[in-house]
RNA sequence: GCCGCGUUCGUCUAGGGGUCUAGGACGCCGCCCUCUCACGGCGGUAACACGGGUUCAAAUCCCGUACGCGGUACCA
């Protein structure tokens, strides 16, 4: 049974790459019928946020990916936030100890800074706390056990290292990479317990991962060179690693990582939060992130969370890191608008229509909807059409120059008094007048219909100008052309 | 610096020794449709990082170089 679980840190809002992460791990769940764990790994006290939590259930729900073991849903392999199961990570820390792969260690941190900049300085390969340089450290391995109990028993600050043997290579199988190799002279003696107490990523991560019997482990790139860490620490407590497969990394556009600050520059939203309070829909940020680093093998571009459950697999997973693109998302929201009913984009829009126009009806908002649906890249574009839920309350300019000609103001003035004569009122009649109107006066269609769209909507651009007065309404679109009529000369 | 990973159109990518005069998608440009703007349809632009091997044959395999990214924390 495959069980493998999306592990983040509860310090700020979800990142959009943390979501593809979640995504991968859940498409992998669902396509084998296995378990989709969330496992909060707060063990990080001086970056904790309380609110973080929450918002990575949110995010999760949004984007429709449901969680099958967690802190909110329970599980038989819980608790499901590290913070609370410190006791499992003692335990595993004291077996390490005994074992002699493990071992305390009493340096402060500027002795240990001084020790980095001193090998820096020399000129060393590795730099950090190893075995070339934990001989000349404070620790279990160069006092005598009297010194290390006095110690302990005076309340010192210590950690617990994990002891990297020198001269040995880790070979692993990723999954997206196929064989990786480490010599364990590059690999530094990794802290496994702080001297607070609470456990490392490196050691709750494998600590949890078996406990919770996960198989396979999809994470970032940027984990790949700890790895190795992780392997010697299953080896040294007798587990069998879970299968690893590393996910490319998501850049910005101009290369380099999608930092929160990079983004800001560019204008786009890292946080899964943010695309949401953009307009997205979920359905356009998943498909979108699934092909950032994988693709099906066929021309199929416009998936569901269900097709990509049925498409997904891992061995099709890209190894080079994908520069994101708001185009190609902006592309693929409007994909998915196009296959929602109106009735559906109106119930997306409603807030920000709501939020520009105040409250509107049902029926107006769907009308709106089915009038604009082939014309807006997200549903909250819709509160943009003004002339539908208000008053036109300007004309455009440029439009105005190129459009508004010398006889428009009676042109206009003279179809208003013919959609007075018009009992009716359907796209049919009203573009009849119109007709008959320009063959009358013996001016041109164009002279007529661009000078009432600008009366009626304010704009130039919109959706065919006979189902846009007729959902306009026809008092309405009178009184909008005598305005104009009136205003513009 | 050291370690690791990577490198096909501007971007996401297909392709994994001959079928590649390198395919698709986004973007961009043009045409068609048309009352505008879109949608849609059609067409165009544009790439195998470089250098050595191996081979009858290399985008595909090997080595090196360059470049990019990640790691090098008592952060994850």
């Amino acid at each position: 049974m495959t069980r493998v679980r999306f592990a983040p840190s509860p310090t700020g809002l979800l990142h959009i790459g943390g979501l593809r992460t979640a995504l991968y791990n859940y498409l992998l769940a669902r396509q084998t019928g296995g378990v989709f764990v969330l496992r909060i790994e707060d063990t990080d006290r001086t970056r904790f946020v309380p609110e973080a939590e929450k918002d990575i259930l949110d995010s999760l729900a949004w984007a429709g990916l449901t969680v099958d073991e967690g802190p909110t849903q329970g599980g038989d392999a819980g608790p499901y936030r590290q913070s609370e199961r410190t006791a499992r990570y003692r335990e595993a820390v004291d077996r390490l100890l005994d074992d002699g792969h493990a071992y305390i260690a009493f340096d402060t941190a500027e002795e240990i800074a001084e020790l980095r900049e001193r090998r820096q300085r020399e000129g060393h390969d590795s730099t950090g706390y190893s075995a070339a340089t934990r001989g000349e450290m404070t620790n279990a391995l160069t006092l005598d056990v009297g010194q290390v109990q006095q110690r302990l028993d005076a309340g010192d600050d210590h950690v617990v290292r994990l002891k990297v043997e020198p001269g040995q290579t880790v070979r692993f199988e990723d999954a997206v990479r196929g064989e990786v190799a480490f010599e364990t002279d590059t690999v530094d003696d990794q802290v496994l317990l702080k001297s607070d107490g609470m456990p490392t990523y490196h050691l709750a991560n494998v600590v949890d991962d078996h406990a919770m019997g996960i198989t396979d482990v999809i994470r970032g790139e940027e984990w790949l060179p700890s790895t190795p860490k992780h392997v010697l620490l299953y080896d040294a407590l007798g587990w069998k690693p879970p299968r690893f497969a590393h996910l490319p990394l998501i850049m910005s556009p101009t290369g380099g990582k999608l930092s929160k600050r990079s983004a800001d520059r560019l204008g786009i939203p890292v946080n899964v939060r943010q695309y949401r309070e953009a307009g997205y829909e979920p359905e356009a940020v998943v498909n979108f992130l699934a092909f950032l680093g994988w693709n099906p093998g066929t021309e199929q571009e416009g998936f569901t969370l269900d097709e990509l459950v049925e498409a997904f697999s891992v061995e099709r997973i890209g190894t080079s890191g994908a520069q994101f693109s708001l185009d190609k998302l902006n592309w693929f929201n409007g994909q998915v608008l196009r296959e929602l009913e109106p009735e559906e984009i109106a119930v997306r829009a409603r807030p920000e229509v709501e939020a520009k126009h105040g409250a509107v009806d049902a029926s107006a908002l769907v009308a709106a909807a089915t009038l604009l649906r082939e014309r807006i890249e997200k549903a909250s574009d819709l509160a943009d059409a003004d002339y539908l839920f208000g008053e036109v309350t300007s004309y455009d300019e440029t439009a105005l120059k190129k459009r508004w000609k010398d006889d428009s103001a009676r042109l206009v003035a003279t179809y208003a008094d013919r959609l007075e004569a018009d009992s009716e009122f359907t796209e049919a009649s009203t573009e009849v007048a119109m007709r008959q109107l320009a063959e009358d006066e013996e001016v041109g269609f164009g002279r007529v219909i661009h000078p009432v769209r600008l009366a009626t909507t304010g704009v130039s651009a919109g959706a065919g100008m006979f189902e846009t007065l007729v959902t306009i309404g026809r008092d309405t679109v009178i009184e909008r052309l005598r305005r104009a009529a009136a205003e513009l000369t």
